[in-house]
Order: structure tokens, then sequence, then C-alpha cells
DNA sequence: TATGAATGAGCTTTCATTCAT
DNA sequence: GATGAATGAAAGCTCATTCAT
């Protein structure tokens, strides 16, 4: 905990972050580790001080938009007392999350996928760190369905398989995403969002 | 006058397919034009005789194996009377599309979203074939559900939302798939959408 | 002199004249032997057949054009009685060529001077065409100036240099065309040429 | 922060000095940027670091070698006071530049203008260099002619003609290099100039 | 520690030429 | 004789990484 680990700390979120724009503007491949350099304001070797190669950089910064995207959802979400509001309150988060234009989302996980199923690719042997967001956020989503159970909001039934409920709610989730990240028709895309969760709510309510 | 006339068009299949293979196994960035030579038995040469980029090559493979799966899919479910048996048959289509070992498909998928979104990437202008195949899958269900309905089996209030429900429960079945691509949990994945199958045929039944 | 024969002298001259018009349209190295197969109606094989290889095409068919070129030269020149109009009639004729769009001369000046002066270029051995056709050119004007000479119309005293008034009245006429295809200033060039060519003929005339 | 500081300018003269010497020799197209890096004393990447582009190497050579080329007759005329003298000392000029062995002139000249008269080729969108280089020679003898007459060496009325007859000039001596470079007979070569001079001296003293 | 100069493996693509039919 | 399918050498260029300073 010496100063100069704290600089070197920082150093590589500065540079981490720098990485994180460049690869959700341009992708990944198309970003050269000179251009992380100058984002960052520092000289390319000195990038290779901090990372051990460009894979890493990826990595860690990926890492770091993933911690606070699950930590902007848990503090958004955290001090909703009606459990309806607060599963709204969720999906919202998500719809806004893919609505940011910079840095931009969709490619961002277009990357994270092809680096976690392509062998050799960067997340190939840490796709914990993939698995381990989607937990985090099952749980989330079970938290709050038992939170509303146990409010006599949701039927007490749904807590038998909650862990499936919330599965598949977040599946349905992603999957409308790529969905409307691909079909590009905006418009729709919240009408259709709305449809399927006020279907959920009314299964789940008592 | 012609003495050696080859069926250029047999051939550029035969490319296509042992470049869908090598795609499938080491993603499209890190397959070399070389490679698909190598591996369609021809000089790498030869691969610009049939195809004028690697580009078209990854297209072309990716452009036919999309129609195969879509006229496999209509094969399967076109002739079965009952509705909700159709259904389950289409259902059941796409889990087993998603066992294949070779070539695939989550990696090819991956590399399609990427070459989609990334600008200059191979189906950035050409994401009409990406939205063509979701359009097809989904005439395919609309089809379904309002055949169903027409047969007084599904709930003729459907009929109104039917182009919703349809892309929702796509919607669902990709973001599934690929929760189970990511979490490789193979064993739960059938409950799991056995699950929300079961919910969603008894909510469109009568 | 079978009918065979003349058949593959024609085949080789229509090949032939096809490459003309596309290394004067696109330059020697930009044309491919299968455009000159298909401009010549045949396939890229059968060009094989009639030349060895792409440099002989080359060879032959900018001997052809030479020859083609001295010929009419002569013909325009050979009946006219009058020296100073036979000269000036010589003169009119290489601004003409210039001008001629289609074979582009330029184009095909660049590409012999390139390969006459690079080791190893198409006519890096055979200078001699080249050295025949300067040769030839020269002739054509001692011919005109000694006739003149003989008509008592130009001066006795050129008679000992004529050779080198010959030589020099070519270069000039060489010089000035280059200049003129650098500098594009197409209008400038007659009054150019006539200015010299009036000094020439002065100084010429008995 | 700054430990290894290469003179940049200096590296790229030294890569396109040791390109000149290449194209000179074998030519452009023939000279590759491995070969022009294993000349420079480095590898092929770096040559990337210092130019962007083949192309870009060949402009920036041959743009040196032309400045140069000017520099050195502006030199070795500037301080001559007698017209004639200084006429004289711009014709040898001319003829010492096609003398010099390496970098061989006139496969330069043969190269510059392939690539000024080719579309896209590397001079094909800034002849303007090449037009520069020329109306900078003019330049050069008009005012050589206009301080003659100025100094009543040379005939008055030659001021009214002034770049006609520059450019008369130029384009002879333009010409007959090409002849002598093609015909190879340097014996002639020097009183076949002298012979026009001669001429021209004459023609334009008072 | 910070740097940017240097590198070469590896990529996609071109095309003159060969040759089986 | 005519053909076009096949080829591979060779090109220009990119960029993650190394390393001397």
């Amino acid at each position: 905990m010496s100063p100069k680990l704290v600089d070197k700390t920082e150093k590589i979120n500065e540079i981490a972050t720098a990485a994180l724009y460049l690869f959700a503007k341009k992708g990944y491949a198309a970003t050269s580790v000179e251009q992380i350099a100058e984002a960052a304001g520092i000289g390319k070797g000195t990038v290779y001080e901090y990372f051990p190669s460009k894979e890493e950089i990826f990595v860690h910064a990926i890492n770091d938009w993933i911690m606070d995207l699950i930590n902007r959802m848990l503090e958004k979400t955290r001090d909703i007392e009606n459990p309806v509001e607060r599963l709204k309150a969720f999906i919202e988060m998500v719809k806004d999350v893919l609505n940011v234009e910079e840095p931009d989302p969709k490619k961002l996980f277009a990357d994270i996928d092809q680096q976690t199923f392509m062998q050799g690719g960067a997340f190939y042997k840490r796709r914990h760190i993939i698995k381990d967001m989607r937990a985090t956020f099952c749980d989330l989503v079970v938290d709050i369905l038992l939170d509303g159970v146990s409010k006599k909001v949701f039927k007490p039934e749904i807590a038998r398989d909650v862990s499936k409920i919330a599965i598949n709610l977040l599946a349905y989730l992603d999957g409308i995403c790529m969905h409307y990240l691909i079909m590009e028709e905006y418009q729709e895309f919240e009408d259709q969002i709305d449809f399927h969760v006020k279907g959920f709510v009314d299964y789940i309510l008592v």
C-alpha cells in the first residue's frame, strides 16, 4: 500500500478507461495499443509497464466496466421498497445501459462474446468473470422476487422456482436487447419490453 | 473449346463449407485465406478465382448456413397439424441447433454479431441478411400461433399482439441459448426452457 | 506460307492490337494477360499459344505500332514536291500523332522508355527496334533536307551537317512533345512549335 | 521522458536516399519495400514508421532529387557575369546531369514519366511537382536571356518571345538528352549539342 | 520509470504462367 | 488448337511486442 502502488493502480485504471472507450468505438481488434497509449496520454512502451499484453488491457477494462454496471444496478435498485417498482427500476436500468452512446455497449458485448468463445480469446480462460456477472444479476433479480414474496406482493409459489424465473427473465432481456440492437427498430423496443414485463408482473403478482 | 469446365457453384460451396468449419473453429479473424485454401484442398490463389475477398467468403458461407438453418426449421415444423406440437417442435429445433458440435454455432453467431456491429465488418452493410433471418423465424412463429388460433387451440386474443408475442418468444430463446452457451450448465438448460415454454403454452392455450 | 501460318500471323496481330489499346489505356504493368485475352476474344491460355510471354506481346504490339507510325509518316510526305511543304507536312504528322486519343501515345512512350532503360525490361535487349525507328525518322528528315538542297530551295551548306541538323530537329520535336504532354498547355503547343519551325525554315532557306 | 529521440528528418532522408539509388537501378516497380529497408539498414516495418506508403517514398525521394538538381543548377550559374558564359554553363550542367552514373537519371526520368502519366501513378495527382521543376528551369533560362538583353549582349527583340525561346531551348535539350540516352552514341553527343548551341547563340547575339 | 524506435511474422491480394483436358 | 482452372511467389502493409536509453 505504498504511494507508488496507489499511483500504479490509478495509472492502470486510466489506461483501461481510455482503452474501453476505444474498444467500444472501434472494436477490440481495430484498436491498436498505440491508440490506447495516445488516448491515455502516455507512450506506447509505457502501456507495457502496466499491462503485459493488449489482451490484459481488454480483460481489465471489461472487468471494470462490468463491475461498474453491476454497482450502478445495485445502487439504483437497493433502496426501493415496493417490489414491483424495484423490478421495474431494474428493467429500466437494463434498457438504459443499451442506450448509452459512449462507450457503445453492443460493440463491447460483441467483443466479449467473441473473446469468450474463441479458443485463445481473451476471456476464453476467464469466462468466470462473465459468469460471475450473470450470476450477480441473477442474484439481484432473485432478491427482488423473494423480497416481493416476503412482502406478500408476489405469489408465494414463485419462491420455489425463483432461480429459474430470474434466469428466464434475464435471458429474455438479453435476447430482446440483442434483437433491438440488430433490428434497429428503436421505437418499438420499449413497447416490446413493456408488453412482456406487464405479462410477467401479472403472472407473479398475488 | 471448353476443355476443363468445373462446376463453379459446387466449387464455391466447397470452399465456403471448408471456410465455415474453420470460422466456427477459430473465428473469422483468426482464419487465414491460406488455411481455407488448404482445408478446401486447393492453392491459395485458387480461392480468389471463386471469391473476390475473404469477406465475401464469410458472407457467402454464413448466408448458406443461415439458409440451411431456416430450411431445416421450416421442414421440421411444416407438416405438424397440432399447433402445440408444432410449437414444441420448433423449440426442439432451436435447442438442437445449439447442440451441433461442428460447425459450432455459438462461435459463428459471435462472429456474425461482431461483423455486423463493427464499422467495416463483413455484415456491416449487409445486416439485411441477418435481419431477414430473424424476420423469417418471426414469421414462422407467427404462423404457428395464428394457425393455433384458427384451430381454436390458442386464445383468440393473442392474434392482436401476435407479432409482439412471437418476437418476445424468439428473444427469450435467443437469450437463454446465449446464457447456456456462456454458463455451460448444459444439464439445466432443457429444464429451464421447458419451464418457460410450459408457462408460455399455458398462457396462450384457450 | 501454308494457310495455317497466315491464320497464325493474323491471330498474333489481333492479340497484339487488342493488347496495344489496353497498354495505351492502362499502361503495360496494369494490363493483365487475362484482359488482353478477353479483349482479343480468346481464352487466357490461348494467348500463350501465340506468344511465349506478356513481354513478347508488348514488344510485338509496340513494334507494329511503330512500323505503322513510320509507314504513315512516309506515305504522307512521300509525294509532296515542295521541300518546305514536305517538311511542314512531316511536322504536322508529328503533332497529329500526339493528339491521337486512342491508343494514347504518351503512355506507350512512357512504357517504352521504361522497358528500354530498366535492366530486364522488355526492350532492354532490343533497343535496336527503338533505335531503328529513330534512325528511320532521321533518314526521312535528311531526305527532305537534301531534296530541298538539290532543288535549290534550301541552302547548299546545310548538306554538310544534314545529319546533325536532322537529329537536332527531331530532338526538339521530341522534347517539345514531352513538354506539352507534361505541362498540358495544349493551346500554346502549336504556337510554340510554329515559332521554332519558322526560325528553322528561315535558317535553311536559301 | 524522451529517451531515444532520433532525428526523424535525417532518417527520412536516409531511407529516401537508399530508395532513390534502388529506384534508379531497378526501377520503381521492381524495387520492393523490403529491399529499400535492407539498403537503408533497417527492418521492413521501420520504413513504415517514416513513410505511409511506398508511393510516398518515391515522391519524397524524387522531390529531393529534383530540388537538389535545381539548386545545383542555380548555384553554378548564379554568379557568372557574362551572359553567354552563363548560358553555356547552364548547358554544361544539363550535360553533366545525364552523365551521372549513380543514381542513373535516365531511369529516374523514365519512372517519373511513367508515374506521371499512368492513372493512379505516384505523380498522377502531383504533376505540379514536375511542372514546377520545368517552370523553374524555364525561369532560369529566361533570366539568363533577359540579363543578356539588358547587358546589350543579346538582341533586344528576343525579349518579346523570351518565354517561347526558353521553352524551345529546354525542349531541345530534353529531346537531345533522350536521344543520346537511347542511341548510346556518347561520343557524338557533345558535338551535337554544341552545334545547336552555336546556332542558338549566333541567333540571339547582337 | 518512461519512452518511442525498431522489428518481423503474418496478413490479404495479384497475376504471369502452366497444363490437363 | 483452345481453354480456363490452378497455382504460388511475391508484393505492400499492420501491429503487438521488445528494448536501449
